[in-house]
DNA sequence: GCGACAG
DNA sequence: ATCTTGTCGC
């Protein structure tokens, strides 16, 4: 494993990301992944909702071995590959994805959530409990209100109530898609938790499956 | 050189 | 991410 040739891979593949869009939504993926006690097998959980009643309408488990250590900047080297996994499982035709991280809010600009969408020629956003690279203003405490992340004099996200009382997010485009129409589908997934449903329902779906209360995994 | 550092 | 009990606040 060579940073230096992981970074150029991200570099090539930052050129294709398009940071715009307002594609027509009917269907959303939210993956999470979990990791067994001795950190040898990854969990991955992909639930699909309809938009915008956010009502379940798939959910895929899988697992498999893990083959490269937690690096941040690097995050998709290691959970890309079992998420593409479970990809291939997924019946619905899903429309955008969201991801557990950050999209262009990176520093070479191709988070998780833009490797997967390039990678799959798909919407996603990415959608981070905190910070990888930037600077922000804490955003009012009322829901929906949000502050722009800079980099130097480039907006790569927003910080996002999403629920009064607790700590935002941290949005970012993802691929094809606004950031205005990100924060536009990702508050109408919030159902009253700080975390918008696809994500916050696959994380609880992999955890049980963590747990071994699925020991058949 | 020092600190920061998604999950 | 995982390990882990109680505790503070709505």
């Amino acid at each position: 494993m060579d940073i230096v040739k992981l970074k150029n891979i991200q570099e090539k593949l930052v050129q294709r990301v398009i940071r715009e869009g307002r594609p027509y939504i009917e269907y959303i993926g939210g993956v999470d992944l979990a990791f067994s006690g001795d950190r040898r097998f990854a969990f991955v959980t992909i639930v699909v909702i309809k938009f915008p009643d956010l009502e379940v309408v798939e959910v895929v488990k899988e697992k498999d071995n893990v083959k490269f250590p937690y690096i941040p900047g690097f995050l998709a080297f290691r959970e890309l590959p079992p998420i593409l996994k479970a990809l291939r499982r997924v019946r619905t035709k899903i429309d955008l994805m969201m991801v557990d991280g950050h999209g262009i809010a990176h520093p070479r600009r191709l988070g998780i959530a833009s490797h997967l969408g390039v990678v799959k020629n798909i919407p996603t956003i990415g959608v981070a409990k905190s910070i990888l690279v930037g600077k922000f203003e804490t955003p009012d405490d009322r829901k929906g209100s949000y502050s722009y992340i800079y980099d130097r004099d480039e907006i790569i996200g927003v910080v996002l109530r999403t629920k009064k009382g607790t700590k935002p997010i941290f949005l970012s485009i993802g691929h094809m898609i606004s950031l205005d129409y990100a924060i536009e589908i990702t508050l109408k997934c919030v159902k009253g938790y700080r975390i918008p449903e696809p994500t916050r329902l696959a994380h609880i779906e992999v955890e049980n499956m963590r747990r071994g209360q699925n020991a058949l995994w």
